[in-house]
DNA sequence: TTGCACTTTGGAATCATTCCAACTCATTCG
DNA sequence: CGAATGAGTTGGAATGATTCCAAAGTGCAA
């Protein structure tokens, strides 16, 4: 069962929906909610499961559409793998993310500023970069417990 | 209608074919010949299409089964961009990807081996990894005519 | 000539995601 | 108050890329 959003996690969230002239609501808080949680970028499926634990008539649209909804206005970032289903992840200060293929687990990198710099470097004259994703692929010994929560 | 494959390139195509105990074979050839005329990072579907100019007969599992075939033997390699179709790039040399949001082109970018020797480098101890894939997305004001073939 | 391994093929199946039309609910307006 | 508005939610249908599958095809080797 998923804690309720703390005092000041459920501001960050109104203030975010704000901005782009959105509000909260009872799905968007439980949604937000799962993903603060648990950080090991669950896709919308693993999203849609623990949600429901809280709100039996929750649908998959609208987990769809709430996860969208958080893209659009900077609450989280979306992780894309191959071919793989969307991951979703509410870290947002600038990572990598590394993908262990053994367990199909993604873990954040994190990304030392001159790295970034260094690589917008590389760029030829007339290519302006919004966004650099970067992913490593491979495997970690990294079998530690869970990270989790918040 | 595309072009044969050079002497050289049937080379290459048969010896890296034969890695993995396959056979060239005139759909593989095609398939090939296709990806090295243009390499503007085709999809399936643009592959299937510039193939059936010169093999009407083509079918389009033949291709998914074809790039799989040259992705497997190390000959071509993937380029995915979030969720939109797979594309494929004979470029083996090391390099990262830049999408134009504009006109949803891809572009190669060369890369240093002490970027990527730099990026290994931020790992935490315990992870390995293989493949680091690295893409930039914004626009670029490059309209460059066709870089093209070889 | 028979068997075997690898390939190709078209169509069916899968799966994530998007679309859509109906419905809810709170708020605004007459 | 009671209708109108509009954002948000919902379930199911539709889409689209990709994979699966079973039936043929194609050498090559015994």
């Amino acid at each position: 069962m998923i804690q309720k959003l703390s005092e000041h996690d459920r501001e960050k969230l109104q203030e975010s929906l704000a901005t782009t002239g959105q509000k909260v609501t009872p799905q968007r808080e439980i949604v937000f909610a799962v993903l603060l949680a648990k950080r090991d970028h669950p896709t919308v499926e693993d999203v849609f499961q623990r949600a429901r634990e809280s709100m039996p008539g929750l649908s998959l649209a609208t987990v769809y559409n709430c996860l969208e909804t958080f893209v659009g206005c900077g609450l989280v970032r979306q992780v894309n793998h191959e071919r793989e289903s969307t991951r979703y992840c509410p870290n947002l200060a600038p990572h990598a993310h590394f993908r262990d293929e053994a367990t199909g687990r993604v873990h954040d990198i994190e990304l030392p500023p001159e790295i970034l710099q260094n690589l917008r470097s590389i760029l030829p004259p007339g290519f302006n970069s919004e966004t650099i994703e970067i992913s490593f692929h491979g495997r970690s010994q990294d079998h530690a417990p869970r990270p989790s929560s918040n």
